[in-house]
DNA sequence: GCATGTTCAGTTACCGTGCG
DNA sequence: CGCACGGTAACTGAACATGC
């Protein structure tokens, strides 16, 4: 038996397992491709050569694709994220969105996207979800921020217009009003908490 | 002086709904 | 599915306050 954790997110956006409420559990015997690519996985990360992370980094993105596809295809959708995955022409406008959530999105424009009426994509959209398209992407901006103000490296003026915002007392607002604090006192005690771990967890899935 | 927070009036456009 | 419409939430920009 073999236990282990993913953190798996898309940019630096949504959390694919954020609202996973208890393991995931899957068999698989010595032919399965599923095995196959954990067992690999794991021989690289124990043999720790040169280019391990990548080679590790690619069989776990394999091996979560792998996990994806069988949720999909048996219609078992156990992470309510996953079934996003499950509409291709809304998954392709919200990959535009979560892709660069600082750009001006609008329904209008994500509905071209997704090829669908204004009415039919937002009608599809807020059934895959669980939210109406706006609301979607003010979270994938509030997660970025949160990303870009734990870096510390721009400031609060810039990560607004980097996150969508013209203004930042509206972007600072918002902020608030998800997170409860302002971006200066989040950006302090995330400082506080992780002051060396700069750098640590980045990638597209890991 | 600079960065950031607060407030507010005007503007924009999103959302929900009804109808054909 | 597309369109129209009203209510309203969200955004903007300016002015001012606060803290370092």
């Amino acid at each position: 038996m073999i236990c282990g954790c993913f953190h798996a997110s898309y940019g630096s956006s949504i959390d694919l397992f954020a609202t996973l409420a208890s393991p995931i559990v899957e068999r698989f015997d010595a032919t399965d491709q599923l095995g196959y690519r954990l067992e690999a996985a794991l021989a690289e990360l124990v043999d720790r050569q040169v280019g391990m992370e990548a080679m590790a980094t690619a069989l776990l993105k394999q091996v979560l694709i792998t996990l994806l596809r069988r949720s999909l295809s048996s219609g078992d959708l156990r992470l309510e994220q996953f079934s996003i995955l499950s509409d291709p022409q809304v998954t392709r406008a919200f990959a535009r969105m979560a892709a660069n959530p600082g750009a001006p999105h609008s329904v209008t424009t994500l509905s071209e996207t997704a090829g669908l009426s204004r009415s039919a994509f937002m009608a599809r959209f807020t059934g895959a979800v669980g939210c109406s398209p706006m609301v979607a992407l003010r979270q994938l901006r509030m997660r970025q921020a949160s990303n870009l103000l734990t870096a510390n490296v721009l400031s609060i003026e810039q990560i607004a217009h980097a996150v969508g915002y013209a203004s930042r007392s509206s972007f600072s607002r918002v902020f608030r009003r998800a997170f409860g604090n302002d971006p200066a006192d989040y950006r302090a005690l995330a400082v506080l908490s992780a002051p060396n771990d700069a750098g640590a967890g980045r990638g597209p899935a890991r």
